[in-house]
DNA sequence: TGGAAAACATGACGGTCAGCATGTAAGTTC
DNA sequence: GAACTTACATGCTGACCGTCATGTTTTCCA
């Protein structure tokens, strides 16, 4: 951790920038959006409420930052996890377990949060949708990279079955849904798929 | 409607009661968990602060009954929806449609809200679990009913499987997702959906 | 090395929130 | 029809919210 003296302007700015924006997603997972106030946020980061107001000038401002604050994270993770695979292709079931993973997390969590509020919130969505569709465009290149060679058409429609499918599960796993079952639904969802990838291959219906 | 003149105390009780809880979840459709304030509420169920406070010792309360209101609503749209179907089991892209209309409409919308609100509200949190527990026991039944006969387990899979994918396109929509892609992913799971049903029934892996 | 500018802190203001005390009207009971 | 209970309205209170005006510290530059 970069100690407290002797730090160029650039680097104060950016520091405290991102303690804010970290603050913000920890607040959005612990505390949810409802609850998630300028006061708590500049508690956690540990500044004052003047700070906010130098760096934006409204919370709603802060919170479109947030938002592409998070999405850079989680290309940032999704690119971990792409890292840790065995390399080469390995297959289909190796993608969906990459999208869950990342759907899962408490990334996604804050994401979700954003959404759900976005959905009332017109100013918050013009910022959240852009980014947002970045993130899947990246992400589909990503997970076809993993998931060997598909017929573009099946694998986008494979990757946004289990995209949807990840956040539907995910939105369980919040409210304390069985993991078990989840697991289960996992499982049985990649076994279909990777049916689904030998009809594409070997005969296309 | 029933008029404003000679009601009995029952009647007025629950008339109130049902107008609150119907503000509520108009409430929670129009401006989202965050902004449902009692006030609001009260001012579209064209009542007073004092009632809700007569009626629910705290919002929270307020909530939980919002919940139970919620999901006897669905419940009933589910039924009614079920009666619209040519008798007879249609089968089980008939099934996939149903749950997609039942968790694609206004009043889903609003379960969602209180649902993620729930993630960070243990109070809320636990008034929901078991009524969503039962609401999607009781769905299954329906809709068990509707696919025709399948084994009870694969029956079961196909269906969470079903139902998570359709809140995530749920979530899709309320952010203004591509409705075609939407309908073309549910047009495929379906396919998908239906092909397994005979690989069941033909024949068990 | 001193002044300008950027980064940040402090305190106050108007507004809204949920909750409560108290008053009024409608229905019930005898 | 009068006492009584229930259903609802009104107005207040303390707390918290986001925003802003103003002061203080830190870095920068000449």
């Amino acid at each position: 951790m970069t100690s407290t003296a002797h730090r160029t302007q650039a680097q104060r700015r950016e520091q405290t920038r991102t303690a804010l924006l970290d603050a913000t997603i920890d607040c959005l997972v612990d505390v949810g959006y409802a609850r998630t106030s300028v006061q708590e946020i500049c508690a956690r980061a540990g500044v004052s409420k003047g700070a906010v107001q130098h760096h934006f000038t409204a919370k709603a401002e802060l919170m479109a930052a947030a938002v592409e604050h998070l999405t850079t994270k989680l290309r940032r993770q999704l690119a971990a996890s792409l890292d840790e695979l065995p390399s080469g292709g390995t297959g289909v079931a190796a993608a969906i377990d990459l999208l869950w993973t990342g759907y899962s997390g408490t990334l996604s969590t804050a994401v979700t949060e954003l959404w759900v509020a976005a959905r009332t919130d017109p100013e918050l969505r013009a910022a959240i949708r852009p980014v947002d569709r970045a993130l899947g465009r990246a992400t589909l290149e990503h997970v076809t990279q993993v998931a060997g060679e598909l017929p573009p058409e099946r694998a986008e429609m494979l990757f946004w079955l289990t995209v949807n499918l990840t956040r539907g599960l995910a939105l369980d796993a919040e409210l304390g849904g069985d993991p078990h079952r989840r697991r289960q639904l996992l499982e049985e969802w990649k076994r279909i798929a990777v049916l689904l990838y030998q009809d594409a291959t070997t005969g296309p219906s």
